[in-house]
DNA sequence: CTGAAAGCGCTAACAC
DNA sequence: GTGTTAGCGCTTTCAG
């Protein structure tokens, strides 16, 4: 690999000389800086960003970790600000947590000794005490999720609002019995969507009951499957579905072909997130749908806009904390109907019950 | 941020003794270490990389180019190659090309400035020679496209033998009139799959008709689209249809849908990829499956052993050009079925045709 | 307009 | 066992 020094051997220059003609500097003759361009292209000279770095150049890598990219909600997320930071001379360090602080914290190490910039965290539940350490150190936002030892920047959407929203929609429909699948309340959104549910539920007068509360580990298909096999065994099975994960939804759906139940007769379903093949999923599934692609572009944004702010006025809290909080929107398809259609009988459930 | 120094200072040691006890040099005592140890801790102290790697410490940074972290493909690709690069301790940086070869540059450049120890590409379909300088100085693999101006190292899928597959599995179910809609053959995987298509129709005597090629740019939902309305408004239209890429497949179950088409009755339909989601479309997708996630696994382990092969003895060249190939399977679902069963009149179309 | 030299943080060869 | 020193490739004074 050619360095500097090698290109000025080859004119008969100094590095200093080169090092200025390359970065275009006023007091090198138009004619200098055409022969070292020239002469640097030639032998496929790359400048060394890791001495630049040691010079005390500002990092032009950030730094952003997902639980699992494979999930269509994180590839969207990473593919928007992937292209973000391109198009502002940045270059993405990615990484996964899968949803487990060991791995989180060696991801965030790994940022931390490639001096990236800053960092966009979709962080885990409970991050361990020395990523936090290394992130306080580093400037972050947070993504999604909400840990409060973390930066108070964080981008979201409105969990508790969007599944306040599609059980709204279920009890509209005359809905009584209606289950809630979804991921841990270790997580803050897990916890708040769960909150939206019940909170919901009981704004109707309706109560909240244990068993129809299914929640999960933080993002599992698995899960989301075992709790419609649970859910349709019990005495007096819920009529209603609303799910609080893309991966959970994703369970549930399976789970519910696999089962042949009649949706939206026997059960109808407001799915979490609007994937690709939902809407042809049996009769099209209701969902929630999020503006993830403009949230993740506005995150990487506002961080750019931090780090260039950071240069500037060395002043790191320029203005208190920013939360931003994106609406649901419920999309209507055929995976909800009416519970009047199909029971008349003004009591739960519709078998004499065995209890 | 603390530095080694730092470390030293508040010790009254010096750096070399601290980056000894740091790096679990033999010669210091174990108290030492300890002190060390703790005091870095306590500092926050984080090595440098951009100071180890001017010193020539080897990169642990892999960069990985694809077209489109999105398109679910990508996304398994990406996925599996972080987890193998986390497991032994290399960051990956990731870049999108968008199928453009500028972006494409850009992002090589980014690697070689960034000093990655190697990457892992899915190329444009015709790299800038610029970028083709860069990554033949860079330890590389292809993956999935193949450019021969690139890296003979290749990890891919067999394109031809899979749509040869698809094809002949058309054929048997009586289809005389079968469509390809796919990428661009600029590509090197949409020219082999298209390939395996007309050879396929040709070994059974039948003509490779134009008008039921449809052949668009890399990659694109759109164009899957389009070629549908396009193929249905001939005036003898295909009774089945095959296609060669994810988004192509994607853009053509949209269309059907959106036409109302009868699959398999009015047309047979073979996908390519099995994306989440595509068992539930219509009457289930049969479709071309790929081992996508293996397929990946093996290439960033390949390259890992490669990098490290380099390290041990300066050998580039360690045994020739490796390319591997992997098998698509055709997995049947119900959006294929005999013509025979609809049709039983033996001249081509059912209608008197217009010309 | 160009050159010489110092130093960023780290490691490794060489003292002691 | 620990300290001293040089140098990786680059930028940036300070000289000329």
């Amino acid at each position: 690999m050619a360095t500097a020094k090698d290109v000025a051997d080859s004119l008969g220059l100094s590095v200093s000389t080169v090092g200025r003609a390359l970065s275009d500097d006023a007091r090198i003759s138009a004619e200098t800086k055409v022969r070292v361009v020239r002469a640097a292209e030639a032998m496929g000279y790359v400048v060394n960003r890791a001495a630049q770095m040691l010079r005390g150049a500002p990092s032009d890598i950030i730094g952003v970790v997902v639980p699992d990219i494979s999930n269509g909600f994180y590839a969207t997320i990473a593919h928007a600000l992937s292209r973000v930071f391109a198009r502002n001379q940045f270059q993405v360090m990615l990484g996964e947590t899968a949803d487990d602080r060991t791995s989180e914290l060696r991801q965030v190490r790994g940022f931390v000794a490639a001096q990236v910039a800053g960092a966009i965290v979709v962080p885990t539940a409970q991050p361990a005490p020395e990523t936090v350490r290394l992130l306080r150190g580093l400037p972050h936002v947070q993504l999604l999720r909400n840990v409060s030892t973390l930066s108070p920047h964080r981008f979201g959407i409105d969990d508790e609002q969007s599944l306040g929203q599609a059980t709204r929609h279920l009890i509209q429909l005359g809905h009584r019995r209606i289950a809630f699948v979804g991921g841990t309340p270790d997580l803050s959104t897990g916890a708040a969507r769960w909150r939206g549910y019940a909170e919901m539920l009981r704004s109707a007068g309706l109560a909240v009951e244990p068993a129809l509360s299914e929640l999960g580990p933080p993002s599992s298909v698995a899960h989301g499957r075992a709790a419609v096999d649970r859910l349709m065994a019990l005495p007096d099975p819920a009529t209603g579905l609303v799910t609080g994960s893309v991966q959970a939804t994703r369970g549930v759906l399976e789970a519910l072909l696999a089962r042949g139940t009649d949706v939206p007769d026997e059960l109808s379903v407001v799915g979490f997130g609007d994937e690709v093949g939902w809407s042809w999923w049996g009769p099209g599934l209701t969902t929630l749908s999020f503006p993830v692609q403009q949230l993740a572009t506005t995150c990487g944004l506002w961080l750019l806009d931090q780090l260039s702010a950071v240069d500037a006025a060395c002043t790191t809290a320029a203005g208190g904390a920013y939360s931003s909080t994106s609406p649901g929107t419920l999309v209507l398809r055929g995976s909800t109907a009416a519970r009047g259609d199909r029971v008349t009988d003004p009591q739960h459930g519709s078998r004499p019950a065995a209890d």
